[in-house]
DNA sequence: AACTACTCCTGGAGGC
DNA sequence: TGCCTCCAGGAGTAGT
C-alpha cells in the first residue's frame, strides 16, 4: 500500500495524540540519505526540545519542535510506527516490514526518542522517502513552494474550487489530473482509482469533456473515497493486490477479475499514463473517440 | 502546455 | 527448491 492522504492523516492523528507535547530524549539516524536539507548532524537540534504540534497538507507531513521544524514525504513504501510503554502506540503508512515486527529494521532509517520511553520509527524498504530538517520559520515558505493544490480534507476543497482547478487543465485527461498535487493534494495511484470507480467515470476521459453532474459526481467520488477510507487509515495492498480486506475497500484497486461490487463485472487492470490502472468496463464506459473529436471540433468551431 | 523518459530502490512475484 | 528477471510507483527533473 502506497501512503496516500488517509494513511498520513493516521500518522498525524497518532502523533498528535500520543507526542505532542513530548521532549526529545535522543535518535539514532540509520540512513543518513533520508535526509534531504540540512547534514545528520542537524538533528542535533532537536534533543531536548519538545514537539509543538504537527500537521498535514495532501501527502506531507510536518513535525514543528522548539528547536526545528521536520517535514516528512513517505513516498512509496514509508511507514511510521510508534512503540512505548507510556503509550497505546500507532502504525500507519505501508505494511511492509509488518507493523508488529521487531524494529529497528534493516530498512528503518531513523528513530526518534521521546520522553518518556516512547520511540518513533521511520522505516522504508525502498528508501525513497525523504525528511527534510529546517528552521521553523522557513516551513510555511518551503509548504507554499510546492505549490500543493487543497487539501482533500480542508475546508478549501469544495467543488467551486475543485471545478475552477480543473478548468485549467481542460486538456488532459482525469487520472493523470487527479494524481497531479498541485490540483488537489492527497489523491495517489490507489484512491485515483476508487474515486473514478466511485464517480462511475472513465480515467481516460478529457476533463474538458466532462459535464456538470459527472464533474460533481467525481467530486462525490473522492468525497466518498476519502470518507471510508480516512477512518480505516488507508487500504491494505500489498504489491498490488488487496490483503485482507477491510470489508470491502478497495473497491477496485488491486483487484483484477474479481467483481466489480457495483455490477459483477470482473474488474480489468489497464495502463494509463504509465500506472496500473484498476476499473469496472462497465460502470466506466470508455470514453467515445469519435464522440470527442465532434464535441472538440464543434468547440473549435464556436471560439472562432 | 503537456506529454515521455529517467531517476531513486528493493521485496516479491513469476518464469523456468 | 533456487536462481534469474522484472516490476511497482511519488515526484522531481530533463528532454521533446
Amino acid at each position: 500500500m502506497v501512503p496516500e492522504l488517509p494513511e498520513v492523516e493516521a500518522a498525524r492523528c497518532g502523533i498528535a495524540e500520543q507526542l505532542t507535547g513530548r521532549r526529545v530524549t535522543g535518535f539514532e539516524l540509520y540512513r543518513p540519505r533520508l535526509l534531504q536539507a540540512l547534514p545528520g548532524r542537524g538533528l542535533e537540534l532537536l534533543r531536548g526540545t519538545y514537539l509543538i504540534e504537527v500537521g498535514r497538507w495532501g501527502k506531507y507531513l510536518w513535525l514543528v519542535f522548539e528547536s526545528l521544524a521536520t517535514l516528512v514525504h513517505l513516498k512509496l513504501t514509508g511507514q511510521l510506527v510508534a512503540r512505548g510503554s507510556t503509550v497505546p502506540g500507532f502504525a500507519a503508512g505501508h505494511p511492509v516490514p509488518p507493523f508488529d515486527a521487531p524494529l529497528p529494521h534493516k530498512s528503518t532509517a531513523l528513530r526518534l526518542d521521546f520522553e518518556p520511553d516512547v520511540a518513533l520509527y521511520l522505516t522504508d524498504v525502498r528508501h525513497f522517502a525523504r525528511l527534510w530538517l529546517l528552521p521553523v520559520d522557513e516551513l510555511a515558505n518551503t509548504l507554499a513552494s510546492l505549490r500543493l493544490g487543497p487539501d482533500l480534507l480542508s475546508t478549501e476543497f469544495t467543488f467551486e474550487t475543485f471545478r475552477q482547478r480543473l478548468e485549467r487543465r481542460r486538456s488532459r485527461r482525469l487520472k493523470p489530473v487527479l494524481l497531479d498535487q498541485t490540483v488537489v493534494a492527497g489523491i495517489g495511484n490507489i484512491y485515483a482509482d476508487e474515486s473514478l470507480w466511485q464517480a462511475q467515470l472513465h480515467p481516460e476521459h478529457v476533463v474538458g469533456e466532462l459535464a456538470e453532474d459527472e464533474l460533481r459526481r467525481l467530486y462525490d467520488g473522492i468525497q466518498e473515497t476519502m470518507r471510508l477510507a480516512v477512518p480505516l487509515g488507508g487500504a491494505r495492498i500489498v504489491h498490488g493486490k488487496a490483503v485482507p480486506p477491510i470489508g470491502q475497500f478497495p473497491f477496485v484497486h488491486g483487484r483484477a477479475g474479481q467483481p466489480c461490487p457495483r455490477c459483477g463485472a470482473p474488474v480489468v487492470k489497464v495502463q494509463v499514463d504509465g500506472r496500473g490502472t484498476y476499473l469496472c468496463q462497465l460502470c466506466q464506459p470508455s470514453p467515445d473517440a469519435a464522440l470527442r473529436r465532434s464535441r472538440l471540433a464543434a468547440r473549435a468551431g464556436r471560439s472562432e
